[in-house]
DNA sequence: GTGAGCAACATAGTTAACCTAGTTGGCTTG
DNA sequence: CAAGCCAACTAGGTTAACTATGTTGCTCAC
């Protein structure tokens, strides 16, 4: 596969898993293939897997996690608006959550705990 | 540049061109700085930064010509979809985020809190 | 039988290296 | 002087290797 049109790998592999999604052969909820597996079929090296599917990921075709595997997201089935007024829910759980976050943070007199981050 | 906040840094360097752009302290037509001054400036490698133009490419906020250098498109060539994806990710980054310190926090003091998470 | 520990496998991120191809500007040559 | 060549710089694509982190299943000790 990937046959050498002037079409990069990455965007061909893309493509197909795309259309697989679209056309329903990959249904949601469904794993894909893992990027080992990807690679064989399409022949291709982990590396152009890797992009193809970091592609479809950014378009939220498809959801990835981590230690478990790729997973088809219900996209295309949830229209722009209805995913507007969830981000904005979303949005309003993390502002209070954050706040809670926040006043522990503040109310813990110096928590003596060295927690660095690096 | 590139402080570790958990943000992948490829999405911090295309969060930031993506700000210049759009705050329009990159205009319109402008050339981006090339690959390896950006590398330079945001102390990333060269592989991180080709990640962040394909990912501002693949957006079509700006328009890669090879030999010459990148650059920034036509504010009304983006459709609004982008933002929408922009912010799906944000968002995610952030729930994620803050449930690690949530945890941190849960774990450090008294662990009284049932976290219902999934 | 249950739980802890561990090995295997998964995604994710980063880096480095190599190659291709287009552009540009300077230099050489006729 | 002009045409053509060439070196340098550019984006773009590909590959390989490494690290980090999370999940899962198996094994072994208790």
């Amino acid at each position: 596969m990937v046959k050498n049109t002037g079409r990069p790998g990455y965007l061909q592999i893309a493509d197909d898993l795309r259309t697989q999604i679209r056309g329903g052969s990959l249904a949601p909820g469904t794993p894909l293939p893992s990027t080992a597996q990807l690679a064989e079929q399409y022949d291709a090296s982990l590396s152009v897997v890797k992009m193809a599917v970091g592609i479809l990921r950014n378009e939220g075709l498809v959801i990835g996690q981590q230690g478990k595997g790729v997973f088809v997201a219900d996209a295309g089935e949830a229209p722009a608006g209805d995913e507007l007024a969830d981000l904005r829910a979303t949005v309003q759980d993390l502002s209070v959550r954050l706040a809670k976050v926040e006043e522990q943070l503040a109310t813990s007199t110096t928590p003596r705990s060295g927690r660095s981050n690096q």
